[in-house]
DNA sequence: GATGAATGAGGATTCATTCAT
DNA sequence: AATGAATGAATCCTCATTCAT
């Protein structure tokens, strides 16, 4: 049922309740809910996860999963705002340093990002929504507006600024930010779909099409 | 529980013959069940595919579809195979000219069945895939076999030429052939699920793709 | 289950079908889940009748209703159009006499349809949109197009004619024509709702207000 | 989450009690409980209505109706029966004057009332009792003791004064009270049920009943 | 007394599958 | 072989009711 992580030892009261249910409590059964149903979804698909096997494996009853989430859609929609787009909003709040190469600022800021995209679980939903965005548009919408969107702009912008400065010989970028980010899909396809036996390295393909994109291999610390 | 293949071997058959079954009638039938199970597969899915819909795209009663197909599952595994077929078999079999260049012999050959993938209904296969593929573990295997890894294959293939012949700089493209085959996935993402009122070109992705791993535009016609 | 009708007598194979099941038995069948929804109806009121209980009743699966009628309000739908609508129209399609009273119009045409207003089940649908309609507008505007307003429109039209020839003295009942059916509806209330146990005449009610409005007693046969 | 009103009146008892009950506390709670009730019976009927939708107009928690009623059920049967009084009881003590006809004393008496019938709530408790009386058989009956019946003896009663006096002609009205109070049934039904936006003056529709049960108009003040 | 999170029975609706004709 | 009416299990969602705090 979820572990307690017992939380406080209120001294004078917690002043904030003395009545009724913990916000604590609350805030794991939410947790609980959406982990539940991110492992339903990915191994069953949007259309054939169930609410009752949600809720089954939050160990929680039907009825509780809807006190949190009005719709199976809503739910879906709250695991990628959980999983998806906080950790993308940091890497995009990072700002480019005044010396530092727009190459080497994505380098810096989106490749730890990418290189974590399989163990932060932001793979899974990425092939989640790849499976049922064609029939159910609400997923890829909601993950467009989330993810999908601001990372192209965030490419885009930063694909001008290079192009502004001479870091870039053509508006290839500018125009097409799609090819900066297609080396993730193709690797987050090709290790969940295609040939899960033989994983390529996600981070190794993303540098490599920065490095084709902007003409410069990484820089070598010098030794 | 796969389809009753049948097939009848009628041995003589008699003229007479007019009323009871008919070895040509039931193979019509048969290949308009396959035809109409295809047409929904692709355009719905599995799960959102219903035999009813099936039934009435090949003009028959549901019943019927269940003499040549125990289970929808069957229907589905014993029909879904058929179309997945190399969508570039022929472009692979292109052999290059004496003084082509690699770019310039993927643009000759790859481009014009990467503009024709939307249109020829081949996207519609690589997105049954990318829905199906976790569920159904055949299906991604035989996409795997019969496309996607001949495709790599092929590029690699190449690109070891153009190795060798100077005409990349780097390995990039020998240990990453996924890099120039990822403009084609992201644009089928990209204009099937993701965003499909804001389409983009993927020609031209793909097209830009080739120029940044050869470094090369693609060659102007002298005039 | 519904007594069967017999019909046919086909002497040379009914020419009309001979696969499938038969379309008296669909005709029956539909009846007997007309028939079970109007006893749940009443018996539950239309919120907590159940499509379940309806089948059940039919005794049938509850897909089978489904089969028939889309919705739980399709099914009132086909309710009202039987049992309300069918009868309704005949007598509205009745022609004055050339010498005939309007009064007396009224009393040959309605009188027979409000007598049998009980046992003819049209009081008890009434009295479910009565109960319901509040609830369920769309009951109340089933009800209002299919039976309600036509009335009130043949009632009006026919106060006009009776102006025009002199047959009424003033504008009342063309004005309000809901006047000469007011009776019906306490009627139904009366016998269904607030006092079963002491049930008003309606026939005679709906006569001695077409009297008060005409200003004419019924015509007493000359003996 | 309502604030604490307190009120205390603490006798004796200690001025240092605050936390407990206190019974003007209860009483209070009970009263909002209830008036919150009957708002939410009147607007949404018994089955629509929701415990939680009660608990929110009383601005308490759900769980706090479950304090004061056990079930759903008695909090109606215990409740509802409180608003069915008789929206005419004052008319109908009001005296005839010595000179006054009685068409001219129920136009005095009873009209006013009739005209506010819908803004009074009278008309929304008349509904109730049509929507639930056939579930809840001792609604249909207080209101039939409460309202329904005297309303009934009343008109019959003056009926037979007018009767007598030669005001009326005949005995109709004195048979059938019911018709004259028959405008206000079929009023109440199509303003609140059939036609809510094509409201009919059932103010006017009364009144010109009186006038063909009476033979007369309204008198005209002279000028 | 009060709270509101949790429960789970219940109801509308869909659809793969069966089978009498 | 073909039909399509009939079936009923399965799904989403609601809401009266309970109970730990």
């Amino acid at each position: 049922m979820v572990a307690k992580q017992q939380a406080k030892a209120p001294r004078r009261k917690a002043a904030v309740r003395t009545r009724g249910p913990s916000p604590q409590k609350t805030a794991r059964t939410r947790a609980a809910i959406i982990k539940a149903a991110m492992a339903e979804f990915l191994e069953c698909g949007f259309a054939a996860a169930t609410m009752a096997g949600i809720a089954r494996r939050a160990g929680l009853a039907k009825g509780t999963a809807y006190l949190y989430f009005d719709t199976k859609e809503a739910l879906f929609t709250g695991i990628v705002r959980d999983v998806i787009t906080n950790p993308l909003d940091e890497a995009q709040q990072q700002e480019i340093g005044p010396q530092e190469m727009v190459a080497d600022y994505f380098r810096r800021t989106l490749l730890p990002a990418v290189r974590n995209i399989e163990p932060g679980g932001r793979a899974a939903v990425a092939r989640l929504v790849m499976s049922e965005g064609a029939h159910f548009p609400f997923l890829a919408e909601v993950y467009r507006r989330q993810a999908y969107d601001p990372l192209l702009a965030h490419i885009r912008r930063f694909a001008r600024i290079a192009r502004e400065r001479g870091e870039l010989k053509n508006d290839t970028l500018v125009r097409h930010p799609h090819l900066l980010i297609a080396p993730l899909w193709i690797g987050m396809i090709n290790n969940g779909i295609m040939d899960p036996s033989h994983p390529i390295d996600i981070g190794a393909l993303f540098e490599a099409q920065i490095a084709q994109c902007f003409g410069t291999a990484a820089p070598r610390v010098p030794g």
